[in-house]
DNA sequence: GCGATTCCAGACTATATAGTCTAGAATTAA
DNA sequence: TTAATTCTAGACTATATAGTCTGGAATCGC
């Protein structure tokens, strides 16, 4: 018995992840939320809190995006090499207006104050599944023989994470194709031989 | 026939640096900047002009005084190997504070507005001058064969920013200096071997 | 129609903070 | 001593913006 709720909250909250993602949490004005949103004010709070809850929900979003579609990806290419070469490439290939707004996490990591410890542990668990994905995949890899038993698929993880957000890093500040290309093709090179000393 | 400046400017800006530094440009306050550059409102106007013409010149000084370190240290050493590692297991090594505030320069480009095009110029022209130094640097290990003929300066200099950058970003959220280690153990195998495909 | 709810528009408040300005003390050279 | 300058302390202004509140229209089930 009572008006139900017009707008789409989850669409709402892509809009409002769109916004923070392009301008970062300082930057993101309430009324530029509100218009990118397409709500009023009063909805937005009713509907998430306030701004600090939604950025937090907005960062949320992002990663069970981001990582979902990874994590699928990565699962079903028969290669996974193919699938790490997918990922540095297809980040390399990225429009202009892509690369400048980057990653909406690694940006919060940096916007941050270091005191909030909400963001930090947000963005470490995040980390760790991502860590999670990746070693998956690479010890696949090391059974298929892609990779070589002496190698960690653990470290390769790791190394794979801090290679995407430098890239990421890069990308935002020059988007310039090629030279991502270059550190794509220095970094899968891992896959080609131990790393053993 | 004047009183002379009291204080350092030099100093003051050092100190500055660190504020901005340790909590990026919104959060170092006029008031916290004033206190930890032991100098009095006026003074900071008189010196530095306005909060954002101080960032800059404390942005300037970082560079220059992390760059020409960096290019010493590469020049001095005989084994340019050694060179990357001393970089990479140093950043591993550091404090946890040393980790939480990261690189000044890679938080300028993560918490700049887009449009602001002084900031991005220069940091491009930064991110030029390191990939230049290194770029040197690894020319000179391939003269030394620690580098194959086949590798590429420039791509191997680009991948080294890079990887660089990602490990600042990891540390500043966890200080995990084994986690760091190997990353670094990882990067450092591209002098092993051709990258090539 | 009616009560409950949601919507929008916008007034309003509270707060933080960058930047300016004033006053007066301290320090120098002439 | 005096003029010029730098210093501190702090009042003051201007501005942006997060968040609250009000009013009234729209939309639902009953």
């Amino acid at each position: 018995m009572a008006r139900p709720k017009e707008f789409d909250p989850e669409r709402a909250l892509t809009e409002a992840m769109n916004l923070f993602w392009r301008l970062g949490y300082e930057n993101s004005s309430l009324e530029a939320l509100m218009k990118e949103m397409g709500i009023a004010k009063q909805s937005l709070y009713d509907t998430f809190g306030d701004k600090r809850a939604l950025y937090l929900k907005a960062m949320a979003h992002y990663r069970d995006q981001t990582n979902s579609r990874m994590q699928k990806m990565l699962n079903e290419i028969p290669s996974v090499r193919d699938g790490f070469a997918g990922l540095l490439y297809g980040l390399a290939a990225e429009t202009r207006q892509h690369h400048e707004r980057g990653c909406l996490l690694l940006s919060a990591n940096l916007q941050r104050d270091p005191k909030d410890a909400v963001v930090r542990d947000f963005l470490r668990d995040n980390q760790a599944r991502v860590e999670a994905i990746f070693c998956q995949a690479l010890a696949r890899a090391q059974k298929q023989k892609e990779l070589s038993p002496k190698d960690d698929p653990a470290a390769l993880a790791r190394f794979f994470v801090a290679t995407i957000q430098g890239m990421r890093a890069m990308a935002r500040l020059k988007s310039d194709r090629k030279a991502l290309e270059q550190i794509a093709r220095v970094a899968l090179s891992v896959f080609n031989l131990s790393t053993g000393a």
